[in-house]
DNA sequence: CCTCATTTGTGCGTATGTATC
DNA sequence: TGATACATACGCACAAATGAG
């Protein structure tokens, strides 16, 4: 782990133009970014630490640190205090249709799918959920906030609403079978489809940027769905947050 | 908690809880979020200066730019060298409910309804374009930008390409009738349909958020689409960006 | 469970360059 | 032109997280 693999040149220094205009912090910036794009850094590779850095292109830590800064805010890459630095792996793909599964997405993109519950608990709707479950507000309602991960990268955060009369055990159905399609079905509902799916953006905040691992203030696809059995009537609602440098919303028709 | 501040005054410390847990920079990022969210700093007013900051949370200067480069990157407040650092012009919270609806079915957003053209030229394609299309990096393609509002309220930006051999008149047949539809149906091409449609988001850039009289940084939902003849072949790729302020994607199944 | 080396995170002091007024 | 204020960069020191043993 701590070899770190570079093409050609290791031991060599890269030459800086100094005083001339161009800070330092950005050639490098410039530099790292080429050698992703040109594939010498691959998604997932680990980069240099900070120090071989800073003695390859002959500057200080402080500005080494100030560059990758700049690549981890426009989401090239992630940086894990004790481990490293790494390059992010390209957007997923994330297709939406009517019968759209997380884990066969993933699996789609050859990587592996795991999802983790947060928190399970029952509250009281608010409008925009009563209003797409078709309740009146306040209505008592069974909630699950989980992350979802694709080769240990966290991908998105989700927040899943049901019915409480209902679907009074699914909170213990999920926590023991572990997927929703499989708690649903505990809870006599063998299929479902997806009604109706809305998508919108805005920057995460530093809760959610912790959780999903991001540098704060990058931007999250919102993806708010509403799921309905095969009578068309609602039993799910879901709001799905992507990290928009992990994934990428795609419509299939 | 805070002082009564106003530029200049530097009189006064506010006390940073040191060495439990929560960095410097990230105390005094939610103190001056606290104070513009508080109404004590306000758009348009310029902060104390960096070093009236240090004196004032009692730190370096370097802490109080960490600070400054995280309010900056979220959009916050705006700093300029030699001028200082200013409170944005921004709203701090993104109003959810306030949202224009924008309730157009995507499967059918290729077709140009309504809109002004703002520009048709023949060009090379770029290397994201000729993939979409299916053609070698530099082919000849046709180019429509084009602007689209509802009730005078710009809406989206539009980038639709077209392959040039088979589309030659297609600018000026776009010109005389309005609507891609038509000018496609005029070159040939009774029908077709999305191929696939891909959703990310970024900031706006300059020149974008004036032609959508937008403020600069605003989010922009963008949706990739390809079009393709009944026979599968690729005939169009359009790039558009909604302002997420104005619009929503709506995905029906 | 603990230790330890590695690596990133935070913070200070200093110096100098550059843009603005 | 000078004073002010932000931008860049270095060197040092220590804290905190990680992972190997």
């Amino acid at each position: 782990m701590t070899e770190t693999m570079r093409p050609g040149d290791d031991s060599s220094v890269t030459e800086i133009a100094r005083g001339r205009g161009i800070a330092a912090w950005r050639q490098i910036t410039d530099e790292i970014e080429a050698d992703i794009g040109a594939g010498r850094l691959r998604p997932g590779m680990q980069l240099p630490t900070e120090a071989q850095l800073a003695v390859r292109f002959a500057v200080n830590r402080h500005t080494v640190r100030r560059s990758l800064a700049e690549l981890s805010a426009r989401g090239l890459v992630r940086t894990t205090q004790g481990r490293g630095t790494f390059v992010e792996e390209r957007p997923l793909a994330y297709p939406i249709g009517a019968r759209t599964r997380f884990s066969e997405n993933v699996s789609r993109a050859g990587r592996e799918a795991s999802g983790k519950l947060l928190d399970g608990y029952e509250t009281l709707a608010d409008p925009v959920v009563a209003q797409a479950l078709g309740l009146t507000e306040g209505s008592p309602v069974a909630r699950l906030d989980t992350v979802r991960m694709a080769d240990d990268t966290p991908i998105s955060l989700g927040n899943a609403y049901f019915p409480l009369p209902r679907f009074a055990g699914l909170i213990e159905a999920y926590r023991s079978l572990g997927t929703v399609t499989q708690a649903l079905e505990a809870c006599g509902i063998p299929d479902y489809r997806r009604l109706e799916t809305r998508i919108s953006a805005r920057p995460a905040g530093t809760e959610e940027a912790a959780k999903l691992d991001l540098a704060p203030g990058r931007l999250l696809l919102t993806v708010d769905s509403i799921n309905v059995d095969p009578d068309g009537v609602p039993i799910q609602f879901t709001r799905a947050m992507f990290s928009v440098d992990r994934a990428e919303i795609v419509v299939e028709s």
